[in-house]
DNA sequence: CGAATTCTGCACCAATCGGTGACGAAGCGA
DNA sequence: TCGCTTCGTCACCGATTGGTGCAGAATTCG
């Protein structure tokens, strides 16, 4: 960040202090997870936490950086595949994978944050729902290039085809949440992608 | 409840003050709903709400009892269709309906509370969560009776096509609560029932 | 070395969390 | 009318919320 060093250096990694501030975050939403929850996670002091990270919202802004970075790049390299089919498969696997990883808590940070949320958080969650509705938009305009380019067919509707997939994208992680196992998710994804397209 | 009716009578009106309660809660879930919140839309003090229903998980379970025969009803009617195709079709549709009302909070209340909780509500997470892994049972069980009957091929999974379709009626919830309009939503139902069965 | 700078640990802040004790007002049966 | 029961208001409880002020320790620059 800063290319001047003076001073005393911290004492902990950022880099690790934000991955297990990220799994706090991640287990029990925006709200849910309290400073007191964060810092002994991240094992260091209230104090050192804001001088680091400024505040409860940046600290979140960072670990969604991160978690973008991390187990949310499937949406990114998703809509990289080659044809429309592979894109959808890449996709919903992607969210399968991401939210049954052995270890880490189940279901997408972005759907759990962006739900259930009080007073203090509305912040955040207008934020989720604007990221989450942003990945919809990157499906539907690689599903439009796919009918220009005759990957789908003229009639289809990239914008329902976009819909669908991630409305089952975030049904997977609501699953996943309740303890679904990668199997059964894996299931309701062949079964989802068996007809293509399926608008 | 009570028989004897001794005393000074409350000066509300109980069913009224839990249709407020429901809303609060389906809004910001468990835990987002502060007492503050809830009496206020309640419109009875702190005292009242606890003399009258104990507690607020007990405040909870009592909403939870009025969700389910309200707006959450579809879920139990769904499966009384005639046939599986018709059962599919008013499950995602009431999902759809129940999420989209105007002038009542967007998504299902049993989504939004058991997702992204704290330490304190995690016995109610618990609790929603099986009570939405009930209502997935209560699919497969109607859709191996449909296999039984013929209505459904006998190499049809019902586990499988249960799960597909509260997965996909889990993704509207979310879809709504993000702001998707009814129409965009019954799009996707309709992908998701254009090929029957889907497994 | 000394000065400047930055980190850490402790105590503390006002506000809010869910939940109660006390007490007067209000209604019931007799 | 009386006595009993319940209700509603006010104040308060300890615990926790996100967020800081302060003092001291650690490190670099001059």
């Amino acid at each position: 960040m800063e290319q001047v060093k003076r001073g005393r250096p911290r004492a902990f990694d950022a880099d690790e202090a934000l991955e297990q501030a990220l799994v706090v975050f991640w287990e029990h939403g925006y709200e849910g997870a309290s400073l007191a929850l964060l810092t002994e996670a991240m094992g260091i002091s209230r104090k050192s936490m804001y001088a680091a990270f400024g505040n409860k919202e940046e600290l979140f802004l960072k670990v969604l950086q991160r978690y973008e970075a991390g187990p949310g790049a499937y949406v990114r390299e998703a809509v990289r595949a080659p044809t429309a089919r592979a894109v959808a498969r890449a996709y919903l696997e992607g969210a399968v994978r991401a939210g049954t990883q052995p270890g880490r808590p189940a279901g997408c940070l972005g759907v759990r944050a962006a739900l259930s949320v009080g007073v203090t958080g509305q912040t955040v969650q207008a934020i989720m729902t604007t990221w989450r509705a942003e990945s919809q938009a990157g499906l539907r305009d690689r599903f439009r290039r796919a009918v220009d380019e005759g990957d789908l067919p003229a009639d289809a509707d990239p914008e329902v085809i976009a819909r669908y997939l991630t409305t089952v994208a975030d049904g997977v992680s609501v699953q996943a949440t309740g303890g679904a196992s990668p199997a059964a998710l894996q299931h309701v994804v062949e079964v989802a992608l068996r007809h293509w397209p399926p608008a």
